[in-house]
DNA sequence: GTCTATAAAAAGATAGAC
DNA sequence: GTCTATCTTTTTATAGAC
């Protein structure tokens, strides 16, 4: 776990920064190395490829990831209100990497959406022990999704596991019965 | 309201299919009038640059959308069920031009971004008189694009209005009373 | 480690034949 | 209305100097 290079790190942002701002187009290597403050030669010598780039980016995720559910854990709120207040997107280095790598997954990027898949599972395992039930489990975390996709105004949340009927049907009465 | 001609609408179907199955970079006008079966010159025929395509995208979002909310005013299961239900990503007309839409709004388009915000607050609008209070339409709205997203493996969700701190406070609370 | 220069492919768009 | 051919620009990637 030896420290990166600075530039290395510097390139990571600025590729996460365009791929949030401005999309999967506008994040080419040339926009990312001015971006950077690097020459594409010198991005290329950290980045043998855009490939190589995209798995960095979701290797930074994974991490950030796993510590964010560290924390909620030893929340004094309880992990459902943390949960949830953390999914309002404030722009944190989790964030802003969660959207950067959205924008991989969806243009096509396989590594990238196994990669969000495992951070909703990561969350799902974390919340299971503090929910009534599955209904109230998946119900948390489809109000997060929504939220975390609606804290910012242009932007989208995260793959995830299909809802089968029946689990529908039973969200439909929950969500039904909390609101009308 | 004069019928389309038929390359025409093939052009635009096959558009959202590659926006939705391999995103916006794969989605280009060779791509697109290779899978309408057509040539480039065929496809620029219909519509004189790749703006012009998105634009048509978008203008079918607008017509699909509020064809959706007659309906579901209409469901004699009730708005609010019948709007999570439709939530439920099915691969109709509308969803998969939903999809399409939102994967240009994410690639910097701001007609795009301003026609799904549109869609929301159509959604919202109608949910509003079949719902308890502010937070109850909330939730309902949040669960609903949590639904959405999470409704297909590696896809995304629509843009929406951001959340204040009390409302978000409240809504928490709601979450948490009714799910822990 | 970082740069410039350049090759090779793909993108959007135009021109004009049929 | 639909096609082929072609132009221009952009994008990824390589080569090699410093």
């Amino acid at each position: 776990m030896s420290r990166p290079p600075l530039a290395r790190e510097a390139v990571l942002d600025a590729f996460t920064r365009i791929l949030v701002d401005d999309g999967e187009r506008a994040a080419t290597m040339d926009a990312t190395a001015r971006a950077a403050g690097v020459s594409k030669g010198g991005l290329l010598y950290h980045f043998n490829s855009k490939s190589a780039l995209e798995e960095a980016l979701v290797k930074r995720l994974e991490v950030l990831a796993q510590q964010d559910v560290d924390e909620i854990e030893n929340s004094p709120e309880g992990v459902v209100a943390a949960h949830l207040r953390s999914s309002q997107n404030t722009g944190s280095p989790l964030d802003v990497t969660i959207l950067a790598v959205s924008r991989l997954a969806q243009n096509g990027s396989d590594a990238a959406s196994a990669s969000l898949r495992r951070v909703r599972e990561l969350w799902e395992d974390s919340l299971r022990a503090h929910t009534r039930d599955e209904t109230a489990l998946q119900m948390v975390l489809l109000v997060s999704d929504g939220l975390y996709f609606n804290a910012v105004l242009d932007l989208n949340a995260l793959p995830g596991p299909t809802l089968e009927g029946t689990d529908l049907d039973a969200l439909i009465s929950a969500v039904v019965a909390a609101t009308t």
